[in-house]
DNA sequence: ATGAAAGCGCTAACAG
DNA sequence: CTGTTAGCGCTTTCAT
């Protein structure tokens, strides 16, 4: 039961197995062709009698290698961002043995700054970033400090210079799918809703849904864009109060919008529950398309219809491209479009119209 | 925009400040009294025009610490636990300045055995585990091994051998708290669920709902304990799932039970879900109350009460110790215990007896 | 007040 | 095939 605090090194095991510790090195790396297969299992034995684990510190300062991704999320509070840590520790660990180096940033641009460097001093030489911010000099800054980054849920936006990789979903065809949803369902007063401050991602999403509707012949159509007005209030932790508290807004819409598209689910199931708060019914009074198809958005009620991005796929992509990257840096910089995929449950249902305008007025 | 691959180092420094490495050592560490102000401040300028950051590695190798703390959890993707790691992780960077080293679990020894040896094998020396399996050998045995090991879910269970510490909400008076409130609601028929596989939390709970319970005069009163059949396929990220699975079962109930406890929150929203799916209402014809307090049981339709664990207070007494320990291993362990809430919302209501059994019938 | 020197545990030439 | 050796970048006695 005593704590033993000394861990066997190298040398130990040298002297144990009677070899010098290169050969012991040598058997660690696997490199079989140094040693004679009597000296390798003579070794063998002497780790295993010893139970001893190298040092990854010791060989990292050697190498300049360390088996650690990072993985910067807005906030582990949306499950979006704990099901996709889900999956990037899981492709981590299974395909490379990489561990994860987790940290929340808010969106900050101080607090990602901040981490890259902690992962600089710490060896780590691969992060994933969501973040999604229009402004990615940090980014770059952080590649020409030494570190391959994979962005998130961006494209790279026309800039050929960048040398920080891209994969998102194609939150164009997010957008265009959720508007489509709704207008072949009959609708034709549609709205977009969004927290307060445009992300890169958010305005892919928007334009996907502006280019769907404008695909609409006649002036029936209205279209309106609604930003969270409660800025500071809400982070990424507390979308489902934003979208509880935005309800109001969109009751407040001229003409009131009968289909909403929300640019992620936990607004929306915010929303949803603010609507019926206001008396207003899901799918009866109003539709409601969510983006992300989180596990939880199938359990609401009504079922949350919601784009649903391919997470396991891109978090395979995004661990392989950024440990790729961090071993090779000189790999021309990608730029990857995942394909979303539309999951249609209860909140989308057909318009009741003439209802609708009579009791609003 | 060329990839300045080599980092200035402590030799760089004390080459350009004119003075020995050591004195940069000093300064990096806040000597202030082994150096003269003149030389501190040739030695800060020359650090800042090389815009120099001290090498971790190389400083963990020789001091033996680094700032990084492990934590581990059955799965992110459980709210829950995005939500902890979100504040476990605040507290680690705000008050101790420390990173945080993710593993998801899924509750498997296997993995939380292989995930100690990483962190030893990083230097890590701080580590939270939410696991609550029966058995702690292996959280032990990391001990000896030199981790702070800090639990979070199940008291100590008397065992007081026990060197690693244990911080978990009070599973007991959540327990007793949900039975409280449905059985002062008015419910004589209660049913407990929960998935397959008993944790030690999840025993806490169920003493505590039985008690409660047990002080109820009369016969009239039942109370089951429904484990969920469907085992292996459902695990810690898929509790919706299964919740939504065992609402048959709790509908074959005899007595049909009116008011129901989950041992989480994931698990009742999938219940309702399925309940719904059923033709039964909530809390019409079957109360439902969940533990955790997650955030996105306000917003679920009806809203979920909820007991809720004290997340914060928590998240920051378990880094402060799990950090406190990993410096001084002496400390005699400790056994805290967090005193949950319960958050009613709409998910429970006074049962409608009559009705009951005869449209079961 | 400052510097020289010895390692922390490992890897990787390079010799033998 | 196997051993010797020189560091990786930092901290820390111990002299000066």
């Amino acid at each position: 039961m005593a704590t033993d605090r000394t861990t066997a090194t190298i040398h130990d095991v040298a002297a144990l197995a009677g070899v010098s510790t290169s050969s012991v090195s040598n058997v660690l790396n696997g490199r079989t062709d140094k040693l004679s297969a009597q000296t390798w299992s003579r070794v063998e034995d002497a780790i295993r009698t010893l139970s001893f684990s190298p040092n990854r510190v010791a060989r990292q300062l050697k190498t300049g290698h360390t088996p650690m991704l990072g993985l910067l999320v807005p906030s582990t509070a949306n499950p979006m961002y704990g099901q996709l840590a889900l999956n990037i520790e899981a492709a981590a660990q299974r395909r490379f043995n990489y561990r994860l180096l987790l940290g929340n940033t808010h969106r900050d641009k101080q607090q990602e700054a901040r981490m890259f460097d902690d992962l600089l001093s710490f060896g780590v030489r691969a992060v994933i970033v969501i973040s999604s911010l229009d402004d990615e000099r940090h980014l770059e800054k952080a590649v020409s400090r030494g570190l391959a980054v994979v962005s998130y849920d961006r494209g790279a936006g026309g800039d050929t210079h960048s040398r920080v990789d891209h994969m998102s979903p194609d939150n164009y065809q997010a957008g265009y799918l959720a508007a489509d949803h709704l207008i072949s369902h009959g609708h034709r007063q549609l709205a977009f809703l969004l927290p307060h401050g445009k992300t890169v991602s958010r305005g892919e999403k928007i334009e996907g849904f502006r280019e769907r509707v404008s695909l609409c012949p006649g002036a029936s159509y209205s279209a309106s864009v609604v930003e969270g007005q409660v800025s500071e209030a809400f982070g990424d932790s507390e979308l489902a109060d934003l979208g509880f508290a935005m309800a109001s807004q969109v009751a407040a819409l001229r003409p009131m919008p009968t289909g909403i598209v929300t640019v992620n689910d936990m607004l929306a199931i915010g929303l949803m529950s603010g609507l019926t708060r206001l008396g207003l019914r899901v799918p009866e009074d109003v539709s409601v398309i969510g983006m992300d198809g989180l596990q939880v958005s199938g359990f609401v009620n009504p079922g949350l219809t919601s784009v649903a991005m391919p997470l396991a796929e891109m978090a395979d992509a995004m661990v392989e491209r950024a440990i790729q990257r961090s071993t090779n840096p000189d790999l021309p910089p990608s730029d990857f479009l995942f394909q979303p995929v539309l999951i249609a449950r209860q909140s989308v249902a057909a318009p009741a119209r003439a209802r609708k305008t009579a009791t609003t007025l």
